[in-house]
DNA sequence: GCTTTTCCATACGGTACCGTACGCGCATCC
DNA sequence: GGATGCGCGTACGGTACCGTATGGAAAAGC
């Protein structure tokens, strides 16, 4: 009737496949995403996924994109426009990626990590990410008062604590983590 | 003539595999683990690897238990028996995993720990390994007159840190980025 | 010197994939 | 209301594995 509004879920198109796969590539890792599989999990045969995607390389490079774009356009949006609040974005850029908040994001961001290890096009992508993230922090710093030189250093520490946290196993280290992570979180951002 | 030295390398033994097989494991990963690859890369044929191993599964034990042994053994190696020495200790523990050194030692760890996300066996001897690297930190921490709650805090952002830096693609933020490596430990060990 | 054990090759059945060729229903457009 | 293209199913050949069964050569034991 509403000529807007898509058929409930008649038809599948590229984005539903590739926000599928990035679910089954935090979860699995890039060997788990096969198309037969991937195909399945929608009840259909993978006729329709050669349909969508010329193959399975095709489908890695929208992941892949579509990854970049979204992570480049959270950072902007969390460490721009708002002077005076540098210190609090710096924060929330730690909270984040903090074990136990936002368990997907850091799956997905883990498993493209380690995808990079091996493979020279996630490589590249994590490099642009990275070199955004980490100009991003530097402006912060920079704007609290710090030398061009330790607002690089800072950053450079923030997200490698950051991504270091979430792949160590420490919960039954001490209860008190929640403190030990305010406290590291202190020790990065401020003086 | 020298009876105690076995034959050049005419048989294989359980060792050989074991050490070939984290080779492979650094380099692709859990999944890049297959038995016949194995074989091959020996020149011999699986025949030989079901000799050895009940399947593949027990590959991944042995490999997983010698992994841990070694990490534990190299910690207390280098964390203990030199009172005085307690800074030193520490900035040796940073460097040992810093980027472009022992990187087969790197790979090896991030292997591990992707695996470990997936792999209820492989957690466990991340668990336990990271349990007894934050002992082996804290104590130093202590010895050097922090407190409790300061000495935990602090083993978790290093070891964070160490291994957030190494999956990290940052060659190209800087050319000075060996001087940020060296803030950065300062700033994590002094004070 | 004959047996036993050690260590590996060969051969086989079975599974899980990839990518392609082709066919078929259904909507759309003239 | 026939032609066209979209979205998917079916079927196929091919590869890369796992694990098992069995045989065989060479060394070790008695």
């Amino acid at each position: 009737m509403n000529p807007a509004k898509p058929k409930p879920r008649a038809q599948l198109d590229r984005k539903e496949w590739i926000e599928a796969a990035t679910d089954v590539l935090a979860a699995q890792g890039v060997d788990g995403l096969r198309v037969e599989v991937l195909a399945k999990s929608f009840g259909v045969t993978k006729g329709s996924f050669y349909w969508h995607f010329k193959d399975r390389q095709d489908l890695f490079n929208a992941v892949l994109q579509t990854w970049k774009e979204g992570r480049i356009r959270d950072i902007n949006k969390q460490t721009t426009g708002s002077p005076g609040k540098e210190r609090e974005q710096l924060h929330h850029v730690i909270d984040v990626y903090s074990a136990n908040r936002n368990r997907k994001g850091i799956s997905i961001e883990l498993a493209v990590r380690d995808w990079a290890r091996r493979d020279a096009q996630a490589a590249a992508v994590v490099e642009e990410v990275d070199t955004c993230r980490l100009e991003c922090t530097r402006r912060l710093f920079v704007a609290l008062g710090l030398s061009e030189e330790e607002a690089k250093s800072r950053s450079l520490l923030l997200y490698a604590y950051v991504f270091g946290q979430s792949l160590m196993a420490y919960d039954r280290y001490d209860s008190k983590v929640t403190d030990f992570r305010r406290w590291i979180a202190e020790r990065i951002v401020a003086d």
